[in-house]
DNA sequence: CCGAGTACCTTGTTACGCAAGGTTCTGGGT
DNA sequence: ACCCAGAACCTTGCGTAACAAGGTACTCGG
């Protein structure tokens, strides 16, 4: 396949975008799925989304109850627990660090 | 080893972290570890850039040569080809959808 | 009762970050 | 002459993550 270097540059953000869609209310797979895929600069999958939520759940970050719906099968929604807020904010603040500094860095080459 | 969650972060910007100090202008390796380790927020290790270094040098995104040292064993000077020029563009601009993009979202869940 | 749609998740590949280890070269002290 | 400290280079091995592809299960309409 050929490489996709932008690709790299998604990678490590995905978790603390997850955490943050969740920070603001629950949601379950397919809509986190739907939002994150519908962000360009993202372009997440469902391949990536499953895989994390699943990390997520086993660290306690994040935990789940089955609802019914609508209109077809029912649906797992998925929320932010204690630690996962605290680890919310943690990342936060490593990403405005990392942020920060790549942006000085990057400015100095222009 | 325990899990530093905010290394994960970092992953995917390091590789633009080198170009753009390359960008700047040359620099030998140590060198480059150096600037980069010196930078808390990013904490990059020799054993992560020499191989990022050989990997860009195989994509021929940058090249090298031996210059004397004026106290030391010579130094190997990387700089950025025509190829990791573009590079650097191309990941600047992806680092930009994807900086403003997570903002964004983490703004919605203050 | 079967196909379309929705929703869940797992497997396998590839590649990266990093700690640890290892080599080579230079100059200074004895 | 010799050795050692230190500066500079790089490699190996491990753990983990992103993603494509594949697979299962439930619901409803015809």
């Amino acid at each position: 396949m050929a490489e996709d270097r932008t690709t790299q540059i998604r990678r490590g953000v995905v978790e603390l975008a997850v955490l943050g869609l969740l920070a603001q209310g629950e949601r379950y797979g397919s809509q986190v799925v739907e939002e994150l895929a519908s962000q360009p600069a993202l372009a997440l999958t469902a391949g990536t989304v499953y895989p994390l939520l699943s990390r997520l759940l086993k660290a306690g970050l994040i935990d789940s109850t089955w609802q019914e719906s609508p209109v077809g099968p029912p649906r797992k929604y998925y929320r932010l627990t204690p630690d996962g807020f605290a680890a919310h904010a943690a990342q936060r603040d490593a990403w405005v660090a990392v942020r920060d500094t790549l942006d000085a860095l990057l400015k100095e080459s222009r």
